[in-house]
RNA sequence: GGCGAGGUAGCUCAGCUGGUUAGAGCGCAGGAUUCAUAAUCCUGAGGUCGAGAGUUCAAGUCUCUCUCUCGCUACCA
C-alpha cells in the first residue's frame, strides 16, 4: 500500500428502507463519509462514494403485511424519502442505489454462484417450519407464539421484544404462522451456511497486523480501537456457520435449481449491493468500474455505526476473499452511538430527531446541523446531542465566531475599501506572519486529522484559523489605524481577507453551503484544497453582497423540538402493537393464581435471575424469575403476586423452575408486580 | 457470567509509541474594546486524570484488583 492511494472507494452504510433516517444515522455513516469524501474531491484525488438502499429482508415483508402493502410500495417510499433526507443535509454521494434493482439481483446471483463453485459454502439440511396454507417456508420472524422464557404471547421465532430473548423458532410454545394463522408444519429445507471458522487465522493476521496473503495490507493500527476490539471478541469466541440464504419470497433469488422459494441471506445481499452501486455508477459514467475494487493500488473504506462491525470486518470480508477477485477493506471507521437528550435514540418511542423533520424546520440550514453533529461525533465513544448543546454550538461558534468575523471583514472592507480587496504593501509585522504561518500550516493541521478520520479535531482546526482571525482584528485594530496610517490598514484587512478565503476552503467539507456563499462572495470559487495556505484572494476583487450567514437559535425554537421527542399522541402511547386474536379456550388454558413469595435468593452465575419459594395455598414451589436487575431478594420477599400456575416446568441455570410470575414491563424500561388486591389469598384462581 | 469500549475541569470532549507547571471549546468571574449578528479580545478561578496497589529515575499514559457506564454475548422474566 502506497502512502498516497490510487483512488479510494468510499461507502456508507446501506440505510434499511424501513424506515426514516434521523441524526444517529447522520453522524454516524453519512456525514462523517461526505466530509471525508469532500475533502478527497477537493484535493482532486480519485475518489468514489456509493451507498444506496437496503430493501429486501423479512422485516419489510412483515411491515408490509401489517400495512396491507407490497414490499415494493414500502422500499419505493422510503427509497424516495431517504434521499430527500440526505439531499436536505448536503450529503452528495456520487451514486446513490437500492438492492431491488435488476442489475443488483443479477450480480449478487453471479457473485453467489462463484463461491458456490469455490466450495465456500457447506450445504445443510434442517427441520423448519412450512406453512401449508401459504404454501413456503417460514422465516424466524414470520412465526409466532409464546415465550419460553417470560410467557409473553407474541414472541418472534427468532427474539422475544418483550423480554429481548435471542430464540430459534422450535422454542416457541404453539407457533403460529403470523401469515396465515395457521400452525406451521415441521419439514426439510436445505440451506447454504458460511462456515467462518475456517477463515480464523488469516482474519486475525489482517485485522491485527494489517497483512493479507503475506503482503502489507493496510495499517492496523489505523483502525480505531474499539473496532478491532469488537472483532477480536468475535474472533476469540470462535467463529459460527452462519445461513447465507433464507426461505423468503422477497430478495435475491437463490440462483439454483430448485432452490425456489429461497433468497441470499440481506447480510450477504447488502454489502455487495456496494459492488453493484459501484458498477452502476461507472456505467451511468462511461468509466471502468473494475479498478475500484480490483487494483491494489485502490483504498476501500467502509463508514459504518457501530452495529454493522462484526458484518464489514469479518463476514463481508471473508466472503470478498473467499471470491477472490475483490479487494478488502483498507479501513472501517465504524462510529459509536449519538444518543440525544439524556436517552438512547429509539425509533419506536419516537425519541429520535428525523433528518426530514429538521430539514423542514429548519431550511437552507443544513451546516448548523452538520457543525453540530461533526463537532460532538461519536468517533471513540458514544455521543450526546440535545438541543440546548445545539443551540449554544451554533449561536456561539458559528453566528458569533464565525459568521461574526466573516461580517467583520467584509464591513470593514466596505467602509475603508470601497468594498474591494485592498492591496499589500508586503511588509509584514511579527503579528501578521504569526498568522500569515498559522494560515500555511493549518490546511496540513485539518487534511491530516481527517485522513485519520478524526473529524471534531478537523473541525477544531478549521475553527481554530478563525478565531485567529478574530483575535487578529481586535488587537489590530484597522478602524483606528486607518485614520492614521491607512496603508498599514490595508495589510491587516487584506491578510484578514485572505484568512477568510482560507477558511471558505478549509470548512467546505463541513459546511458547503457557506463555504460556497463565502468564495463566492470572495472571488475564490473553485479553488481546490491545495491552493489553501497561501494568498487567495487578489488586490482590487469587488466582493459580492454577504448575507448574515447565520441566524441565532432561539430558546423558542429549542422549546419546540425538545416537546417534539416522545410519543405523539396525547394521552396515547406507541406500544407494541397488540397481538392477533386469541380464543376463551386458550384462555381457559391458563392457570394463574395468587401467589406469596416466602423466600428469595439470587441464582448464581446469572446476572438477572432470582429464585423465589412462593406459597400456593396448596403448595410451596419454587420459580425462577428474571427480575434480579430491578429488585432485591429483599424487596420481594413477603409479596402476592400473580402467578402462572401451569406453565411446563422447565429448568433454568440448573434450577426447575415451576411457573411464572407475571410482571408488567413499564415504559422506564422498569419492571412491576402483578398484585392483588388487599383480601386475595394464596391458591385464589384469577379468570 | 464471558468479551469489548469507556470513566480526564460545572458541561461536551482531546491527550499519539510513559518524560518539563494535565489541554481545547462552551459555561463562570474580572477587565479591554466598539469595525461587527450585545458580537470580539485578554486575564483568572476550577481537575486527588473512577478507587486502590504495583512496575519505573519518571504514569492520565504500562500491569493487577475493585467499581460505575455503554455495547455484544450467555443464562432469562
Amino acid at each position: 500500500m502506497s502512502e498516497q492511494p490510487a483512488r479510494t472507494l468510499v461507502t456508507s452504510a446501506l440505510p434499511y428502507a424501513n424506515g426514516p433516517i434521523h441524526i444517529g444515522h447522520i453522524a454516524g455513516a453519512y456525514l462523517p463519509a461526505d466530509i471525508y469524501v469532500r475533502y478527497l474531491r477537493s484535493r482532486k484525488r480519485d475518489v468514489v462514494w456509493v451507498c444506496g438502499s437496503d430493501e429486501h429482508g423479512a422485516a419489510i415483508t412483515l411491515r408490509a403485511r401489517k400495512e396491507e402493502t407490497t414490499p415494493r410500495a414500502i422500499v419505493d417510499r422510503y427509497h424516495e424519502e431517504m434521499q430527500e433526507a440526505f439531499r436536505g443535509l448536503d450529503i452528495a454521494f456520487d451514486h446513490y442505489d437500492r438492492t431491488s434493482s435488476e442489475e443488483h439481483h443479477a450480480f449478487a446471483q453471479e457473485f453467489f454462484l462463484e463461491l458456490l463453485k469455490k466450495g465456500a459454502f457447506t450445504e445443510e439440511t434442517r427441520q423448519q417450519f412450512y406453512d401449508p396454507v401459504e404454501k413456503q417456508f417460514l422465516a424466524d420472524r414470520y412465526i409466532q407464539g409464546g415465550c419460553p422464557k417470560c410467557g409473553h404471547d407474541g414472541a418472534y421465532g427468532d427474539q422475544c421484544e418483550k423480554c429481548g430473548s435471542a430464540l430459534s423458532p422450535e422454542e416457541l410454545i404453539e407457533p403460529k404462522s403470523t401469515l396465515s394463522g395457521a400452525t406451521p408444519e415441521w419439514r426439510e429445507t436445505t440451506l447454504w451456511y458460511l462456515p467462518m471458522d475456517r477463515h480464523e487465522d488469516w482474519l486475525r493476521t489482517y485485522l491485527e497486523e494489517g497483512k493479507l496473503d503475506g503482503e502489507d495490507h493496510h495499517d492496523a493500527a489505523a483502525w480505531k480501537s474499539h473496532v478491532l476490539g469488537q472483532c477480536r471478541s468475535w474472533i476469540d469466541g470462535g467463529l459460527q456457520s452462519r445461513a447465507m440464504t433464507r426461505d423468503l419470497d422477497w430478495g435475491v433469488p437463490v440462483p439454483v435449481e430448485g432452490a425456489d422459494g429461497k433468497v441470499l441471506y440481506v447480510w450477504l445481499d447488502a454489502p455487495l449491493g456496494y459492488i453493484t452501486a459501484t458498477r452502476n455508477w461507472a456505467a451511468k459514467k462511461g468509466v471502468d468500474w473494475t479498478p475500484y475494487w480490483q487494483d491494489r493500488d485502490t483504498q476501500l473504506v467502509h463508514f459504518i455505526g457501530k452495529d454493522n462491525i462484526v458484518f464489514h470486518c469479518i463476514i463481508f470480508p471473508i466472503l470478498l476473499k473467499e471470491h477472490g477477485d475483490y479487494l478488502l477493506p483498507h479501513n472501517v471507521p465504524a462510529n459509536e452511538f449519538m444518543n440525544l437528550e439524556g436517552d438512547k435514540i429509539s425509533t419506536s418511542r419516537n425519541w429520535a430527531v428525523w433528518a426530514k423533520d429538521y430539514v423542514e424546520d429548519f431550511d437552507g440550514r443544513s451546516d448548523e446541523m452538520r457543525y453540530v453533529l461533526a463537532s460532538i461525533m461519536p468517533e471513540q465513544k458514544d455521543a450526546e446531542f440535545t438541543w440546548l448543546d445545539f443551540q449554544s454550538r451554533v449561536n456561539n461558534e458559528l453566528a458569533d465566531v464565525l459568521g461574526n468575523f466573516v461580517n467583520r471583514v467584509f464591513v470593514l472592507t466596505g467602509k475603508f475599501h470601497g468594498g474591494k480587496v485592498p492591496g499589500a504593501s508586503g511588509q509584514w509585522t511579527a503579528v501578521d506572519q504569526a498568522l500569515l504561518d498559522l494560515m500555511s500550516t493549518t490546511p496540513d493541521a485539518v487534511g491530516t486529522a481527517i485522513e485519520r478520520y478524526r473529524f471534531r479535531e478537523a473541525l477544531q482546526h478549521a475553527m481554530g484559523l478563525v478565531r485567529a482571525g478574530n483575535k487578529y482584528l481586535t488587537e489590530e485594530e484597522p478602524w483606528k489605524v486607518a485614520k492614521t496610517n491607512p496603508e498599514r490598514a490595508a495589510d491587516i484587512l487584506h491578510l484578514a481577507l485572505q484568512v477568510t478565503a482560507n477558511a471558505a476552503i478549509l470548512l467546505a467539507p463541513f459546511l458547503p453551503k457557506t463555504a460556497s456563499k463565502l468564495s463566492e462572495a470572495l472571488g475564490t470559487a473553485g479553488l481546490p484544497w491545495d491552493a489553501a495556505g497561501a494568498a487567495l484572494v487578489t488586490e482590487g476583487q469587488p466582493l459580492g453582497t454577504l448575507p448574515i450567514l447565520f441566524q441565532k437559535i432561539t430558546d423558542e425554537q429549542v422549546e419546540e423540538q425538545q416537546s417534539k421527542l416522545g410519543p405523539e399522541l396525547e394521552g396515547m402511547r406507541d406500544v407494541e402493537p397488540e397481538k392477533g386474536e386469541t380464543s376463551f379456550d386458550a384462555f381457559q388454558d391458563m392457570d394463574l393464581r395468587v401467589a406469596e413469595v416466602l423466600a428469595a435468593e439470587k441464582v448464581k452465575g446469572a446476572d438477572k435471575l432470582l429464585q423465589l419459594t412462593v406459597r400456593t395455598g396448596y403448595d410451596e414451589r419454587t420459580v425462577v424469575s428474571g427480575i434480579a436487575e430491578h429488585f432485591s431478594p429483599e424487596e420481594v420477599v413477603g409479596r402476592k403476586v400473580v402467578l402462572l400456575a401451569n406453565l411446563a416446568p422447565r429448568k433454568i441455570r440448573g434450577v426447575v423452575s415451576q411457573g411464572m410470575v407475571l410482571m408488567a414491563s413499564t415504559e422506564d424500561g422498569g419492571l412491576r408486580f402483578v398484585t392483588p388486591d388487599e383480601g386475595a389469598e394464596p391458591g385464589d384462581i384469577i379468570r
